[in-house]
RNA sequence: GGCUCUGUAGCUCAACUGGAUAGAGCAUCGCACUACGGAUGCGAAGGUUUGGGGUUCGAAUCCCUACAGAGUCACCA
C-alpha cells in the first residue's frame, strides 16, 4: 500500500477512538483509491464505523473527514458521497512520493536481494519425446515470470526442471529409430533434435497400430521389442544406454535452443532417470515411522482420509514405484540439496492438483514442515476455436512454429506501418524478437493462471489494443522524449515541491507508484497477470495523459521537469514489470 | 456418482478479495488529425454478472440450490 495508506490506516482508528469514544478493528477500515468521477484520491469506507459513532453514515464521514484535515498533514480537503469519506492529498505528498520512486531508478519496486526465504521453482519438465507446445509455452511462460516475480520481491530463487528421461515412452522413439531410422540424423536430417525424436515416436505409433489388429493390444511385435528394451535399460544394457544417451542428447539440444528463444532458464536440472529410484527408501522410513501401512499383498499406502483425501498407493505389490514414489523421493532430494529451500512451487497443469494435495500432505506427514508452504502453480489449458489440441488430429500448435510466426508478423507490421527507416538492418532481428515474443508472452500471461484461455492460431494475435506491443509503442515513446531532453540518468530529475499537479497526473501517479505493492501481491498469490494489468493501466492512463499534456513544450520549467519524471516514472514501472513477465522492451520501434 | 475449478458486453479478458453508476481491448459507428514517435487519443452503442433463493447498510465476489462446461477420483505418467 502507499505509504500514505498506512498513516491513514493508523489516524482513522485513532480518529474513531477520540471522536466515538471506542476503535474499530484494524480489519474494518479499509482505505482504497477513489473512483475517477469523484473529487480526491483516497478512499475511506465509512459504514463499519457507524456502529461506533450511532450518527449516520454522511455525518459520521464527515466527522472522519475533519479530523484527518487537521491531524494529517497531507489531507487536505475532503468530501463526502453517501458512505464514502474522500480525501484530497497536497501536491507535496505526489512530488515527495515522485521525487523517491524516480530517484530509486531501474530497483523502484524491487525488494532487497535474498531479504526473504529461498523458494524452488519447477517449471518445463517436459516429456523427451514430444517436441513443446502451445502449452509448454504458458508453462514456461508462467514459471519463469513466477520467479522472476518472487526475486522481486525479495526472495531467493532456484529455478529447476525435472527431466523425464526414461521410460517405456523412450524406448518406443528407440526401437523405431533402429527399426525404421537409417542411422537418420539431425546433422544428416536438418531436423532438430526434438522433432527427429517426437518424429520415430510418432512411427512407432503407426507401426503399432498396424499390427495391433493381428495380435491384439498387448502383444504387438513392437510393443513387446519397446518393453524389451525398456529391461535392457534397467539392466544397464550398454548398447541400449548409449543409444538412449545419444538420442536424448538431441531431444536437449533440440529443448535448448527452443529454451534459448523462450528466454527462460534454469539453475538446475534433474533427471528422472537418476531420481526415480530414491523414493522407495522414503516410503521404507515411511513404513517404519507408521506414516504408511504395508497390506498383505506387499503394497504400500498411505491413509488421508482424515484431511479429506483418498487412500493413496505408494508401492505396487511387487515392490516398484509408482508416480507418487518419484516425486516424495525427488522433493525429499531438493530439500537435502538446499537445506535453506523453505518451499517448492511447482508449474504443473490443472489435471494435477490432486496429486499435489497428496503429494504436499505426504512430505508433511513424513516430517517436512516444508509440505504444507509448497504450492502447486496449477494453470489451465490453452483452448484452440476448436477445442482441446489433439496429437490425433493435427491440431498442436508448435512452440518453434508459433515463436517463428510471431516473429514473422512482427516484422510484416513493422514493414507495413514503414516503421524501419530508422532501425538499423543489424538491429532489426533482435527487434522482431521482441515485439512478437513481447505480444505472445504478454497474451498468455495477462490471464489469471488457473483460468483456462483461448487462443486462435488463425487470428493470430493483435499488436494494437491491449497488447504488448501497445506496451512497448509507449515504452518507446516515453523514451523518445527522455531522449530529446538529454536526460541520461533520470535519477537526477529533481521536482520542485512547489509544482501543482492536476486530478490526471495524480491519478497516474497513483497508479504507477503501486508496482511495490502489486509486484509484492503478485509473488503472495504466484500471479502474473496482476503485474501484466499494472502495467498496462500505466501505459493507459499513461498514452491519454500524454495525449494532451506538453512535455517537451511545457514552458513553465518546473512543470517541465515533473511532467519528466510522471515520463521517466511510468516507463522505468512499465518496463521493471514486464522484465518480470519476461518480456524485454525494445528502445525504438 | 464424490470432490475441485470455471460461468461477467457479440468475442477475448478485468473488477483493489464485501464497497459508489461492473471496467478494458477487439469488432461496429462517429470525432480529433502536418502528432514531444498515429502501432495514437476522445466519444457512442453494447450487461437482469447462467437461473432461483439467502446473509447485510451494500453481493459479480460469501452461503444454499438448479443448470452448463472443464478436470480428477488407476498397482498410468
Amino acid at each position: 500500500m502507499l505509504r500514505i495508506d498506512d498513516i491513514l490506516n493508523a489516524a482513522v482508528i485513532a480518529g474513531c477512538s477520540e471522536l466515538f469514544g471506542s476503535a474499530p478493528d484494524a480489519s474494518q477500515v479499509s482505505v482504497q483509491r477513489t473512483r475517477p468521477e469523484f473529487e480526491g484520491e483516497r478512499t475511506v469506507v465509512v459504514f463499519p464505523f457507524t456502529r461506533l459513532s450511532k450518527k449516520s453514515p454522511e455525518d459520521t464521514g464527515t466527522a472522519l473527514g475533519e479530523y484527518l484535515v487537521a491531524n494529517c498533514d497531507d489531507v487536505i480537503a475532503f468530501q463526502v458521497v453517501k458512505g464514502f469519506l474522500n480525501l484530497s492529498l497536497s501536491d507535496s505528498y505526489w512530488i515527495n512520493e515522485l521525487n523517491g520512486a524516480v530517484g530509486a531508478g531501474a530497483g523502484f519496486g524491487l525488494q532487497p536481494k535474498a531479504s526473504k526465504p529461498q523458494v524452488m521453482v519447477e517449471y518445463s519438465s517436459p516429456n523427451t519425446n514430444k517436441p513443446l507446445h502451445l502449452g509448454h509455452l504458458r508453462n514456461n511462460f508462467l514459471g519463469y515470470s513466477v520467479s522472476e516475480i518472487l526475486k522481486a520481491a525479495g526472495h531467493d530463487v532456484v529455478k529447476v526442471q525435472i527431466i523425464n528421461d526414461r521410460g517405456i515412452h523412450i524406448c518406443k522413439s528407440m526401437v523405431a529409430w533402429l527399426k525404421f531410422g537409417e542411422g537418420e540424423t539431425p546433422e544428416s536430417s536438418g531436423l532438430k533434435g526434438d522433432k527427429l525424436v517426437g518424429k520415430y515416436y510418432v512411427a512407432f505409433d503407426k507401426a503399432y497400430k498396424a499390427e495391433v489388429p493381428d495380435h491384439g493390444e498387448d502383444n504387438a511385435p513392437i510393443l513387446l521389442e519397446a518393453r524389451e528394451m525398456l529391461h535392457k535399460w534397467e539392466n544397464g544394457d550398454p548398447e541400449v544406454r548409449a543409444l538412449w544417451q545419444k538420442m536424448n542428447g538431441w531431444v536437449y539440444e533440440g529443448f535448448d535452443a527452443t529454451y534459448t528463444e523462450m528466454g527462460v532458464d534454469f539453475d538446475k536440472l534433474y533427471y528422472e532417470s537418476n531420481t526415480y529410484l530414491i523414493g522407495k527408501d522414503q516410503v521404507e522410513k515411511g513404513i517404519a515411522s507408521g506414516a504408511f501401512t504395508k497390506r498383505d499383498d506387499g503394497s504400500v499406502w498411505v491413509d488421508l482420509t482424515d484431511r479429506g483425501l483418498d487412500e493413496k498407493l505408494l508401492l505396487r505389490s511387487d515392490g516398484t514405484a509408482v508416480y507418487m514414489t518419484q516425486d516424495i523421493g525427488t522433493a525429499i532430494l531438493r530439500f537435502e540439496d538446499y537445506p535453506a529451500l523453505d518451499r517448492q512451487v511447482y508449474t504443473v497443469g490443472n489435471e494435477q492438483e490432486y496429486h499435489f494435495k497428496v503429494l504436499f500432505e505426504i512430505l508433511s506427514k513424513l516430517g517436512f514442515d516444508q509440505g504444507e508452504r509448497c504450492h502447486h502453480l496449477s494453470y489451465g489449458m490453452v483452448e484452440l476455436p476448436e477445442g482441446k489440441m489433439k496429437s490425433r488430429e493435427g491440431t498442436v500448435v508448435d512452440a518453434d512454429d508459433l515463436l517463428a510466426e510471431m516473429r514473422e508478423t512482427a516484422e510484416a507490421v513493422a514493414v507495413e506501418a514503414g516503421k524501419l527507416d530508422n532501425i538499423p538492418e543489424a538491429d532489426r532481428p533482435e527487434l522482431f524478437k521482441q515485439v512478437g515474443y513481447g505480444a505472445l508472452k504478454y497474451f498468455l500471461l495477462r490471464v489469471d493462471p488457473k483460468k483456462s484461455m483461448m487462443f486462435d492460431p488463425k487470428g493470430s494475435i493483435d499488436f494494437i489494443g491491449n497488447t504488448g506491443p501497445y506496451l512497448q509503442f509507449n515504452y518507446v515513446r516515453s523514451r523518445s522524449v527522455l531522449r530529446n531532453a538529454n536526460i541520461e540518468d533520470s535519477t537526477s530529475l529533481n521536482i520542485s515541491p512547489i509544482v501543482s499537479l492536476d486530478q490526471t497526473e495524480k491519478a497516474l501517479l497513483m497508479t504507477a507508484l503501486s508496482l511495490p505493492d502489486i509486484i509484492e501481491e503478485a509473488a503472495r498469490l504466484y500471479d502474473p497477470s496482476i503485474v501484466a494489468n499494472l502495467c498496462y493501466d500505466i501505459t493507459k492512463s499513461y498514452s491519454s495523459w500524454y495525449q494532451d499534456h506538453p512535455i517537451l513544450k511545457e514552458e513553465d520549467s518546473d512543470l517541465r521537469e515533473a511532467r519528466l519524471a510522471i515520463c521517466a516514472l511510468c516507463s522505468s514501472a512499465v518496463k521493471t514489470g514486464m522484465s518480470l513477465l519476461g518480456v524485454s522492451m525494445p528502445e525504438r520501434m
